[in-house]
DNA sequence: GCAAATTAATGATTTATTCAAG
DNA sequence: CTTGAATAAATCATTAATTTGC
Protein backbone atom coordinates (compact mmCIF):
# COMPACT_ATOMS: atom_id res chain seq x y z
CA UNK A 1 0.00 0.00 0.00
CA UNK A 2 3.09 2.72 0.12
CA UNK A 3 3.00 4.71 -2.13
CA UNK A 4 5.57 4.54 -4.82
CA UNK A 5 7.40 7.24 -3.89
CA UNK A 6 8.57 6.59 -0.60
CA UNK A 7 11.18 4.57 0.15
CA UNK A 8 11.09 1.08 -0.27
CA UNK A 9 11.29 -1.21 2.68
CA UNK A 10 13.94 -3.65 1.09
CA UNK A 11 15.95 -3.92 -2.05
CA UNK A 12 13.92 -4.39 -5.14
CA UNK A 13 16.42 -5.89 -7.52
CA UNK A 14 16.55 -5.05 -11.61
CA UNK A 15 15.92 -7.14 -13.49
CA UNK A 16 18.93 -7.30 -14.94
CA UNK A 17 20.66 -7.70 -11.09
CA UNK A 18 18.44 -10.54 -11.22
CA UNK A 19 19.73 -12.60 -14.09
CA UNK A 20 23.29 -11.52 -13.34
CA UNK A 21 22.82 -13.07 -9.93
CA UNK A 22 21.28 -16.21 -11.31
CA UNK A 23 23.67 -16.23 -13.84
CA UNK A 24 26.74 -16.23 -11.30
CA UNK A 25 24.63 -18.94 -9.17
CA UNK A 26 24.39 -21.23 -12.07
CA UNK A 27 28.36 -21.16 -13.07
CA UNK A 28 28.74 -22.08 -9.55
CA UNK A 29 29.35 -19.57 -7.21
CA UNK A 30 26.64 -20.28 -4.55
CA UNK A 31 27.92 -19.38 -1.07
CA UNK A 32 30.27 -16.06 -2.06
CA UNK A 33 32.81 -14.64 0.27
CA UNK A 34 33.20 -11.28 1.65
CA UNK A 35 35.48 -10.53 -1.53
CA UNK A 36 33.24 -11.75 -3.71
CA UNK A 37 30.12 -10.15 -2.47
CA UNK A 38 31.91 -6.76 -2.55
CA UNK A 39 32.82 -7.19 -5.95
CA UNK A 40 29.62 -8.67 -6.97
CA UNK A 41 27.78 -5.99 -5.20
CA UNK A 42 29.59 -3.15 -6.82
CA UNK A 43 29.05 -4.47 -10.41
CA UNK A 44 25.68 -4.89 -9.93
CA UNK A 45 25.16 -1.35 -8.37
CA UNK A 46 25.61 -0.08 -12.04
CA UNK A 47 21.97 -1.47 -12.67
CA UNK A 48 20.51 0.20 -9.56
CA UNK A 49 20.59 0.24 -5.64
CA UNK A 50 22.25 -2.44 -3.74
CA UNK A 51 23.98 -3.54 -1.24
CA UNK A 52 26.42 -6.13 0.30
CA UNK A 53 23.82 -7.47 1.87
CA UNK A 54 21.02 -7.39 -0.73
CA UNK A 55 23.85 -9.91 -1.95
CA UNK A 56 24.62 -11.76 0.57
CA UNK A 57 20.69 -12.68 1.47
CA UNK A 58 20.49 -13.25 -1.97
CA UNK A 59 22.94 -16.24 -2.45
CA UNK A 60 21.78 -17.57 1.23
CA UNK A 61 17.67 -17.29 0.00
CA UNK A 62 18.93 -18.66 -3.69
CA UNK A 63 20.42 -21.47 -2.39
CA UNK A 64 18.35 -22.32 0.22
CA UNK A 65 15.06 -22.72 -2.12
CA UNK A 66 16.89 -23.96 -4.12
CA UNK A 67 17.51 -26.87 -1.64
CA UNK A 68 14.25 -26.99 -1.24
CA UNK A 69 13.01 -27.57 -4.07
CA UNK A 70 15.52 -30.70 -5.13
CA UNK A 71 14.38 -32.12 -1.43
CA UNK A 72 11.03 -32.49 -2.44
CA UNK A 73 11.75 -33.35 -5.94
CA UNK A 74 13.74 -36.37 -4.83
CA UNK A 75 11.13 -36.85 -2.35
CA UNK A 76 8.92 -37.32 -4.44
CA UNK A 77 10.87 -39.52 -6.45
CA UNK A 78 11.34 -41.90 -4.01
CA UNK A 79 7.81 -42.38 -3.62
CA UNK A 80 7.35 -43.58 -7.03
CA UNK A 81 9.33 -46.37 -6.04
CA UNK A 82 12.41 -47.19 -8.49
CA UNK A 83 12.10 -47.45 -11.86
CA UNK A 84 14.40 -48.30 -13.94
CA UNK A 85 15.17 -46.74 -17.63
CA UNK A 86 16.19 -48.55 -21.03
CA UNK A 87 16.56 -46.73 -23.81
CA UNK A 88 16.38 -48.92 -26.91
CA UNK A 89 17.66 -48.22 -30.34
CA UNK A 90 15.94 -50.01 -33.58
CA UNK A 91 17.92 -48.07 -36.55
CA UNK A 92 18.18 -51.15 -38.16
CA UNK A 93 14.46 -51.64 -40.22
CA UNK A 94 13.40 -49.25 -42.26
CA UNK A 95 12.66 -46.39 -40.24
CA UNK A 96 15.53 -45.05 -37.59
CA UNK A 97 13.26 -44.82 -34.87
CA UNK A 98 15.00 -43.95 -31.90
CA UNK A 99 13.58 -43.96 -29.14
CA UNK A 100 13.67 -44.71 -25.72
CA UNK A 101 11.58 -46.79 -23.54
CA UNK A 102 10.66 -46.39 -19.58
CA UNK A 103 9.17 -48.84 -18.14
CA UNK A 104 8.12 -48.95 -14.54
CA UNK A 105 8.87 -51.67 -11.63
CA UNK A 106 6.31 -54.05 -11.00
CA UNK A 107 4.17 -52.06 -9.08
CA UNK A 108 1.22 -50.22 -10.34
CA UNK A 109 2.13 -46.25 -11.21
CA UNK A 110 -1.27 -45.87 -10.66
CA UNK A 111 -1.40 -45.76 -7.13
CA UNK A 112 0.17 -43.16 -5.46
CA UNK A 113 1.88 -44.17 -2.20
CA UNK A 114 1.58 -42.22 0.43
CA UNK A 115 2.26 -38.87 -1.71
CA UNK A 116 1.32 -36.47 -0.32
CA UNK A 117 -1.82 -35.55 -1.57
CA UNK A 118 -2.10 -35.09 -5.39
CA UNK A 119 -4.19 -32.29 -4.73
CA UNK A 120 -1.26 -30.53 -2.80
CA UNK A 121 1.03 -32.03 -5.35
CA UNK A 122 -0.40 -29.84 -7.86
CA UNK A 123 -0.23 -26.98 -6.22
CA UNK A 124 2.70 -27.15 -5.55
CA UNK A 125 3.26 -27.00 -8.74
CA UNK A 126 0.90 -24.37 -9.32
CA UNK A 127 1.08 -21.81 -12.41
CA UNK A 128 4.44 -19.63 -12.49
CA UNK A 129 4.06 -16.50 -13.13
CA UNK A 130 7.74 -15.72 -14.04
CA UNK A 131 9.84 -18.69 -15.47
CA UNK A 132 11.73 -19.35 -12.58
CA UNK A 133 11.91 -22.84 -13.70
CA UNK A 134 9.87 -23.93 -11.07
CA UNK A 135 8.75 -27.36 -12.02
CA UNK A 136 8.19 -30.50 -9.79
CA UNK A 137 6.99 -33.85 -11.38
CA UNK A 138 9.29 -37.28 -10.99
CA UNK A 139 10.55 -39.11 -13.54
CA UNK A 140 9.32 -39.72 -16.48
CA UNK A 141 9.79 -42.36 -18.50
CA UNK A 142 7.40 -44.09 -20.88
CA UNK A 143 4.89 -46.56 -20.10
CA UNK A 144 3.72 -49.57 -22.14
CA UNK A 145 6.05 -48.63 -24.71
CA UNK A 146 5.54 -52.13 -25.59
CA UNK A 147 7.02 -53.14 -29.46
CA UNK A 148 7.42 -49.40 -29.95
CA UNK A 149 6.76 -49.42 -33.83
CA UNK A 150 3.22 -48.79 -33.05
CA UNK A 151 3.30 -45.87 -35.19
CA UNK A 152 2.51 -47.59 -38.40
CA UNK A 153 -1.26 -47.92 -39.68
CA UNK A 154 -1.74 -45.42 -41.34
CA UNK A 155 -4.48 -43.82 -43.41
CA UNK A 156 -4.63 -41.88 -46.45
CA UNK A 157 -3.41 -38.63 -45.37
CA UNK A 158 0.20 -37.76 -46.13
CA UNK A 159 0.62 -35.21 -43.92
CA UNK A 160 -0.39 -35.36 -40.32
CA UNK A 161 -3.47 -37.87 -40.17
CA UNK A 162 -5.99 -36.11 -37.98
CA UNK A 163 -8.95 -36.97 -38.80
CA UNK A 164 -10.28 -37.56 -35.73
CA UNK A 165 -11.87 -33.98 -34.49
CA UNK A 166 -14.31 -34.47 -31.37
CA UNK A 167 -15.77 -32.23 -28.97
CA UNK A 168 -13.22 -30.60 -27.11
CA UNK A 169 -13.25 -31.37 -23.43
CA UNK A 170 -11.13 -30.94 -20.30
CA UNK A 171 -10.94 -33.93 -18.63
CA UNK A 172 -9.75 -34.41 -15.13
CA UNK A 173 -7.33 -36.76 -14.76
CA UNK A 174 -8.41 -38.12 -11.65
CA UNK A 175 -8.61 -34.66 -10.44
CA UNK A 176 -4.36 -35.08 -9.26
CA UNK A 177 -3.19 -32.29 -11.60
CA UNK A 178 -5.83 -30.46 -12.79
CA UNK A 179 -6.98 -27.60 -10.62
CA UNK A 180 -10.46 -28.12 -8.75
CA UNK A 181 -10.97 -24.63 -8.42
CA UNK A 182 -9.78 -23.88 -11.97
CA UNK A 183 -11.14 -21.23 -14.09
CA UNK A 184 -11.03 -17.89 -11.78
CA UNK A 185 -7.75 -17.81 -10.09
CA UNK A 186 -5.71 -16.62 -12.99
CA UNK A 187 -2.83 -16.69 -10.46
CA UNK A 188 -3.45 -19.43 -8.30
CA UNK A 189 -2.57 -18.98 -4.86
CA UNK A 190 0.35 -21.55 -5.29
CA UNK A 191 2.05 -22.41 -1.86
CA UNK A 192 6.36 -23.05 -2.91
CA UNK B 1 5.51 -52.41 -47.19
CA UNK B 2 3.12 -49.98 -48.46
CA UNK B 3 4.41 -46.47 -49.82
CA UNK B 4 1.04 -44.95 -49.74
CA UNK B 5 1.50 -45.00 -46.11
CA UNK B 6 4.32 -43.00 -45.66
CA UNK B 7 5.16 -43.57 -41.89
CA UNK B 8 5.28 -39.98 -40.31
CA UNK B 9 8.70 -39.51 -38.41
CA UNK B 10 7.31 -37.49 -36.15
CA UNK B 11 4.09 -36.93 -34.09
CA UNK B 12 1.60 -34.57 -35.64
CA UNK B 13 -0.53 -33.22 -32.42
CA UNK B 14 -4.13 -32.57 -33.07
CA UNK B 15 -5.61 -29.03 -32.30
CA UNK B 16 -7.56 -30.50 -29.88
CA UNK B 17 -4.17 -32.40 -28.28
CA UNK B 18 -2.83 -29.30 -28.24
CA UNK B 19 -5.32 -27.05 -26.78
CA UNK B 20 -5.63 -29.66 -23.95
CA UNK B 21 -1.96 -29.74 -23.55
CA UNK B 22 -1.50 -26.27 -23.16
CA UNK B 23 -4.51 -25.88 -20.97
CA UNK B 24 -3.00 -28.47 -18.06
CA UNK B 25 0.22 -26.31 -18.58
CA UNK B 26 -1.14 -23.24 -17.63
CA UNK B 27 -3.03 -25.03 -14.89
CA UNK B 28 0.97 -25.58 -13.39
CA UNK B 29 1.62 -29.18 -14.51
CA UNK B 30 5.15 -28.31 -15.99
CA UNK B 31 6.70 -31.61 -15.75
CA UNK B 32 4.49 -34.02 -15.49
CA UNK B 33 5.41 -37.34 -14.11
CA UNK B 34 5.09 -41.30 -15.48
CA UNK B 35 1.48 -41.60 -14.12
CA UNK B 36 0.42 -37.98 -15.20
CA UNK B 37 1.92 -38.79 -18.84
CA UNK B 38 -0.06 -41.89 -18.70
CA UNK B 39 -3.11 -40.11 -18.11
CA UNK B 40 -2.76 -37.79 -19.94
CA UNK B 41 -1.50 -39.23 -23.47
CA UNK B 42 -4.23 -42.42 -22.87
CA UNK B 43 -7.05 -39.41 -22.97
CA UNK B 44 -5.78 -37.68 -25.71
CA UNK B 45 -5.36 -40.72 -27.49
CA UNK B 46 -8.94 -40.10 -28.12
CA UNK B 47 -8.46 -37.54 -30.06
CA UNK B 48 -5.58 -39.25 -32.51
CA UNK B 49 -3.18 -41.10 -32.45
CA UNK B 50 -0.18 -40.33 -29.53
CA UNK B 51 2.39 -41.90 -27.57
CA UNK B 52 3.54 -41.47 -24.00
CA UNK B 53 7.23 -40.13 -25.30
CA UNK B 54 5.08 -37.70 -27.31
CA UNK B 55 3.89 -35.65 -24.06
CA UNK B 56 6.60 -36.07 -22.43
CA UNK B 57 8.22 -34.21 -25.14
CA UNK B 58 5.65 -31.52 -25.52
CA UNK B 59 6.05 -30.99 -22.01
CA UNK B 60 9.91 -30.70 -22.28
CA UNK B 61 9.83 -28.39 -25.34
CA UNK B 62 6.82 -26.11 -24.17
CA UNK B 63 8.56 -25.53 -20.84
CA UNK B 64 12.18 -24.60 -22.43
CA UNK B 65 10.67 -22.58 -24.99
CA UNK B 66 8.43 -20.75 -22.59
CA UNK B 67 11.44 -20.18 -20.61
CA UNK B 68 13.52 -19.52 -23.68
CA UNK B 69 10.93 -16.98 -24.43
CA UNK B 70 10.82 -15.21 -21.38
CA UNK B 71 14.68 -15.27 -21.00
CA UNK B 72 14.63 -13.43 -23.90
CA UNK B 73 12.15 -10.84 -23.86
CA UNK B 74 14.26 -9.74 -20.94
CA UNK B 75 17.36 -9.54 -22.41
CA UNK B 76 15.60 -7.18 -24.86
CA UNK B 77 14.28 -4.94 -22.45
CA UNK B 78 17.56 -4.74 -20.91
CA UNK B 79 19.18 -4.26 -23.63
CA UNK B 80 16.63 -1.17 -24.46
CA UNK B 81 17.66 0.45 -21.20
CA UNK B 82 14.02 0.58 -21.12
CA UNK B 83 14.28 -0.33 -17.19
CA UNK B 84 13.55 2.18 -14.41
CA UNK B 85 15.58 2.15 -11.69
CA UNK B 86 14.26 1.78 -8.44
CA UNK B 87 13.08 4.54 -6.18
CA UNK B 88 16.56 5.30 -4.54
CA UNK B 89 17.03 6.82 -1.16
CA UNK B 90 19.96 8.01 0.27
CA UNK B 91 20.05 7.71 3.86
CA UNK B 92 19.94 4.31 5.29
CA UNK B 93 22.21 2.93 2.59
CA UNK B 94 25.66 1.99 3.52
CA UNK B 95 26.21 1.07 7.48
CA UNK B 96 22.82 0.55 9.02
CA UNK B 97 22.29 -1.10 12.24
CA UNK B 98 22.42 -4.38 10.11
CA UNK B 99 25.72 -5.53 11.32
CA UNK B 100 26.46 -8.66 10.07
CA UNK B 101 29.32 -10.32 8.68
CA UNK B 102 29.57 -11.80 5.40
CA UNK B 103 30.95 -14.84 7.56
CA UNK B 104 32.06 -17.71 5.28
CA UNK B 105 34.26 -20.10 5.46
CA UNK B 106 37.63 -18.55 4.22
CA UNK B 107 36.86 -20.41 1.24
CA UNK B 108 40.00 -18.47 -0.40
CA UNK B 109 39.44 -15.45 -2.32
CA UNK B 110 40.27 -15.42 -5.07
CA UNK B 111 40.54 -19.09 -6.09
CA UNK B 112 38.11 -18.46 -9.47
CA UNK B 113 40.14 -19.19 -12.63
CA UNK B 114 39.82 -16.02 -14.43
CA UNK B 115 37.26 -16.42 -17.32
CA UNK B 116 36.99 -13.40 -19.44
CA UNK B 117 33.98 -14.66 -21.29
CA UNK B 118 31.50 -12.48 -22.54
CA UNK B 119 28.22 -12.57 -21.27
CA UNK B 120 25.43 -14.39 -22.20
CA UNK B 121 22.97 -11.50 -22.55
CA UNK B 122 25.51 -10.23 -25.00
CA UNK B 123 25.37 -13.61 -27.22
CA UNK B 124 21.86 -13.30 -26.89
CA UNK B 125 21.83 -9.78 -28.24
CA UNK B 126 24.01 -10.19 -30.67
CA UNK B 127 22.25 -12.92 -32.26
CA UNK B 128 19.00 -10.90 -32.40
CA UNK B 129 20.79 -8.06 -33.82
CA UNK B 130 22.70 -10.06 -35.95
CA UNK B 131 19.13 -11.43 -37.25
CA UNK B 132 18.10 -8.22 -37.78
CA UNK B 133 20.69 -5.96 -39.01
CA UNK B 134 22.00 -7.97 -41.83
CA UNK B 135 25.32 -6.89 -42.38
CA UNK B 136 24.01 -4.44 -44.93
CA UNK B 137 26.12 -2.12 -43.56
CA UNK B 138 26.08 -1.28 -39.55
CA UNK B 139 29.09 -1.42 -37.58
CA UNK B 140 29.47 -3.16 -34.68
CA UNK B 141 29.55 -0.84 -32.05
CA UNK B 142 29.64 -3.80 -29.24
CA UNK B 143 32.68 -4.68 -30.06
CA UNK B 144 34.58 -1.76 -29.45
CA UNK B 145 36.07 -2.15 -25.69
CA UNK B 146 35.26 -5.15 -23.79
CA UNK B 147 35.46 -3.15 -20.21
CA UNK B 148 31.56 -2.51 -19.87
CA UNK B 149 31.68 1.30 -19.66
CA UNK B 150 31.22 1.75 -23.14
CA UNK B 151 28.08 4.31 -22.63
CA UNK B 152 26.85 4.20 -25.96
CA UNK B 153 25.04 6.46 -28.10
CA UNK B 154 21.49 5.93 -27.47
CA UNK B 155 18.97 8.45 -26.95
CA UNK B 156 18.48 10.17 -24.01
CA UNK B 157 16.88 8.85 -22.14
CA UNK B 158 17.25 10.31 -19.07
CA UNK B 159 15.96 8.50 -16.26
CA UNK B 160 18.83 7.38 -14.55
CA UNK B 161 21.74 7.38 -16.61
CA UNK B 162 22.81 3.94 -16.15
CA UNK B 163 22.86 3.45 -19.41
CA UNK B 164 25.11 1.46 -21.44
CA UNK B 165 24.49 -2.20 -20.90
CA UNK B 166 26.64 -3.67 -24.17
CA UNK B 167 29.09 -5.90 -22.73
CA UNK B 168 27.84 -6.97 -19.50
CA UNK B 169 30.89 -8.76 -18.27
CA UNK B 170 31.66 -10.03 -15.02
CA UNK B 171 34.64 -10.85 -12.79
CA UNK B 172 35.40 -14.41 -13.40
CA UNK B 173 33.46 -16.11 -10.92
CA UNK B 174 34.40 -19.64 -11.55
CA UNK B 175 33.53 -21.66 -14.63
CA UNK B 176 32.80 -20.23 -17.41
CA UNK B 177 30.06 -17.36 -18.28
CA UNK B 178 29.66 -18.38 -21.54
CA UNK B 179 26.60 -20.45 -21.78
CA UNK B 180 23.48 -19.77 -21.99
CA UNK B 181 20.31 -18.42 -24.31
CA UNK B 182 19.43 -19.50 -28.10
CA UNK B 183 21.31 -20.08 -31.14
CA UNK B 184 18.68 -21.10 -33.74
CA UNK B 185 20.47 -23.07 -36.29
CA UNK B 186 21.02 -19.56 -37.87
CA UNK B 187 24.81 -19.94 -37.36
CA UNK B 188 24.85 -16.21 -37.20
CA UNK B 189 27.08 -14.37 -35.08
CA UNK B 190 29.55 -16.23 -32.47
CA UNK B 191 28.64 -20.07 -32.50
CA UNK B 192 28.80 -21.71 -29.34
C1' DG C 1 -3.29 -20.31 -58.67
C1' DC C 2 0.49 -23.64 -58.01
C1' DA C 3 4.55 -25.68 -56.61
C1' DA C 4 9.53 -25.20 -55.80
C1' DA C 5 12.31 -22.78 -52.57
C1' DT C 6 12.96 -20.68 -48.30
C1' DT C 7 11.94 -19.75 -43.55
C1' DA C 8 9.78 -20.46 -39.10
C1' DA C 9 7.91 -23.96 -35.58
C1' DT C 10 8.32 -27.64 -33.16
C1' DG C 11 9.03 -32.71 -32.37
C1' DA C 12 12.89 -35.77 -31.07
C1' DT C 13 17.94 -36.65 -29.50
C1' DT C 14 22.03 -35.77 -27.44
C1' DT C 15 24.95 -33.47 -24.17
C1' DA C 16 26.04 -31.00 -19.77
C1' DT C 17 24.74 -29.87 -15.13
C1' DT C 18 23.20 -30.73 -10.73
C1' DC C 19 22.74 -32.70 -6.19
C1' DA C 20 23.44 -36.25 -3.21
C1' DA C 21 24.59 -41.09 -2.04
C1' DG C 22 28.22 -44.53 -1.70
C1' DC D 1 36.10 -38.73 -5.82
C1' DT D 2 33.03 -41.38 -8.29
C1' DT D 3 28.56 -42.63 -9.67
C1' DG D 4 23.35 -42.58 -10.09
C1' DA D 5 19.25 -40.17 -11.25
C1' DA D 6 16.97 -36.66 -13.37
C1' DT D 7 16.61 -32.96 -15.85
C1' DA D 8 17.37 -28.56 -18.71
C1' DA D 9 20.12 -26.80 -22.41
C1' DA D 10 21.65 -27.39 -26.82
C1' DT D 11 21.12 -29.43 -30.94
C1' DC D 12 19.35 -32.12 -34.79
C1' DA D 13 15.59 -33.02 -37.99
C1' DT D 14 11.10 -32.71 -40.10
C1' DT D 15 6.89 -30.60 -40.71
C1' DA D 16 4.01 -26.25 -41.56
C1' DA D 17 4.01 -21.55 -43.31
C1' DT D 18 5.52 -18.29 -46.26
C1' DT D 19 7.57 -16.43 -50.15
C1' DT D 20 8.65 -16.35 -54.93
C1' DG D 21 8.69 -17.21 -59.98
C1' DC D 22 6.03 -18.74 -63.48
Amino acid sequence: MSPSSITPSRWCPTPEQVMILEEIYRNGLKTPNATQIQHITSHLSFYGKIEGKNVFYWFQNHKARDRQKLRRKLYKQLQQHHFFMKRQRFDDDHDHHHFFQYFLPHHDPQLLPQLPSPSSLQRELGEEEAATEVEGGGGRRWLGGDDGTTVAEEDGETTCGNGSLRTLELFPVRGSWVKEEEGTSGNGGWGN
